[in-house]
DNA sequence: ACCTGAACACCGTTCAAGT
DNA sequence: ACCTGAACACCGTTCAAGT
């Protein structure tokens, strides 16, 4: 028995530092090790191995997303708008990192939480269950589209904000009309 | 002076059968050198380095998706249908090369060409100038996030198809309703 | 239980040389 | 003009060994 010198925690902070500061290429083994002052091959005991490393990354993504997100508002707009807020932040910060996102179902808790928070502003909204899965899908698709493309740099020369503006507004009148087609 | 033994096209035409057969990660200078019978040196001259072949790739996964997309229909949706129906083919013959797509902007010819065939659907459909812009880059955000979420096994457990039906018609219900907006 | 060092099989790329 | 071979500075990962 010995005492650890590094934990998963750790190890995820220091690479997701590295990756804001230099990208996801500067992400290496040795890097991250050197980072944390230990040889490389101490981070597999954490960590498995480097696609293990990259699987808690996305994760901690997520989590980032999903956190923070009022919840009991009167305006179910609010929330939805704090998601994408987040979600546009977070793939600025890892540009290289965020379409790893395309990749992963939402079963991490991380993923499980943003899904159920586009979820609640739904009802909250008045969607019927029938169609609540779908809607639900295209919305978290667009915005994981939008904020992808924004920071990968696909919108390059455009005004992202106003962009988005734009794209709310006809997202939430899609919303609003699948509520009138139900009632 | 010596004849060429390989030429730019041969060397995209051969690592894109790579990256479908094997993936991306299979995709190394090296390998492909091999696939060609030539040493991995010989590919600097003809797409200058690793950085350039995966640009050319994109590149020709562009052209691949606004290829063959019929044009002069007497409904507007049907171009844009083929469109879509193109990337999430490109998009599920190249899963990790696709979300590359997010980091270009619409400037190389074959990206050029989908963005038009998307403009000229709007058009025909009726949608005012002021807003052809952002409709556009909305619509394409769209399907660029969704074909890679079914390519990247987001939507593992789904029906696809069906999923993206709901997703067409609520977009085409987007338009028709800008179109009556502008009237 | 946790970490290290050396070693192995890879990478992309430079550089000088060959035709 | 186009290609090669050797070399360099990297990778991720295995394995045996140390505490």
């Amino acid at each position: 028995m010995r005492p650890a010198l590094i934990s998963r925690v750790q190890v995820l902070d220091a690479t997701l530092r590295l990756a804001s500061e230099k990208g996801l290429s500067a992400v290496t083994m040795r890097s991250v090790a050197t980072r944390l002052g230990v040889s490389p091959m101490a981070l597999y005991r954490h960590v498995g191995d480097k696609q293990g490393l990259l699987d808690g990354l996305v994760e901690r993504l997520m989590t980032e997303v999903a956190g923070a997100v009022e919840n009991a508002d009167e305006d179910w707009r609010v929330p939805l708008r704090g998601l994408a807020a987040n979600m546009r932040r977070t793939a600025r910060r890892y540009p290289d990192l965020f379409v790893l996102l395309f990749q992963r179902r939402a079963v991490t808790p991380g993923a499980v939480a943003a899904r159920d928070a586009v979820y609640r502003a739904l009802r909250a909204a008045g969607v019927a269950e029938p169609e609540l899965d779908r809607l639900e899908r295209m919305i978290s698709t667009f915005m994981l589209g939008f904020a992808a493309s924004e920071a990968g740099g696909r919108f390059a020369g455009i005004d992202a904000d106003a962009e988005f503006r734009y794209a709310e507004e006809r997202i939430e009148q899609l919303i609003t009309a699948a509520v009138e087609t139900d009632r």
